[in-house]
DNA sequence: CTCCGGTTTGACAATCGTTCTCAACTGATC
DNA sequence: GATCAGTTGAGAACGATTGTCAAACCGGAG
């Protein structure tokens, strides 16, 4: 058996510090060369292939999210842990992060009552923020 | 001005027709490449890109759904004009349209208590359907 | 029916985001 | 400082999608 796969160690190299503290300089959506190219004005040079393995194992981890444009590019911004959805401007992509128990429960009881298991969703909201509006 | 743009009339061509009517086929969501390959065992010889023409179209008048595979790859299905969304198996594909005021009026609740304009959503609820279970 | 200008098509090239390859490099550990 | 698995980065490779453009098509005017 291959079981044993108890999750290879992890090292805070410079390239990881740089792209997890990156992430904490803006608040909305960006896509893996938009977060490779501010490292390079900041100075802190990292290939790009590790920057998308990096927000890879990031996402996995939970510690940022991830959406897909309408031309389906990633974009990734850092959030909390727990589970949310997000509002986010059309036009200039300022994200709040939102939750409740009204969905949770919708999405819930939608699938129950299909006999759908092991249920999970996506949900996103667009509109146009106060600020741009 | 470049004004009058009165919408470009579509012809229904022998291909246009041959995809739309493979939409009607099947009831999970394809992507273009699968959607081709079928039209190509059916007999329908259409041209690649042309499939891709055609489901934008039929996409943007709201003929069928697309949505994003999680590695980015768009995916179609026939779908009713009116708002909804789907309760997809993430086994076998079996998709089911579902609707209700309940999320809409949350998500019109909570863009409103932030001040967010033009209000849209996505949502997809997934899980393991009773045949799959 | 024939001609004409705009529409559509399809083979193929070109994009472009993302992943893969693999040799060189790092950092713990002893 | 020797060892060795985890990392990195330059560049190649990939794969979905879009662009190109000459040839095929269409519907209506004459
Ligand atoms: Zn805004
Ligand atoms: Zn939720
Ligand atoms: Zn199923
Ligand atoms: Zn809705």
């Amino acid at each position: 058996m291959t079981s044993t796969d108890p999750t290879p160690p992890l090292r805070p190299t410079r390239q990881r510090r740089a792209v997890v503290e990156a992430m904490t300089s803006f608040a909305d959506f960006r896509s893996a060369q938009d977060i490779h190219e501010l490292l390079g004005e900041r100075g802190d040079q990292v290939g790009l292939a590790t920057v998308y393995r990096t927000l890879q194992r990031l996402a996995e981890a939970g510690e940022v999210d991830v959406l897909r444009t309408e031309e389906g590019e990633a974009i990734y911004r850092r959030c909390s842990e727990s589970h949310h959805h997000h509002l986010v401007c059309r036009s200039c992509g300022a994200t709040v992060e939102v939750e409740g128990p009204t969905v949770e429960r919708w999405t819930r009881s939608i699938a129950a009552e299909h006999g759908y298991a092991e249920v999970s969703h996506t949900l996103e909201i667009f509109g146009t923020c106060p600020a741009c509006a």
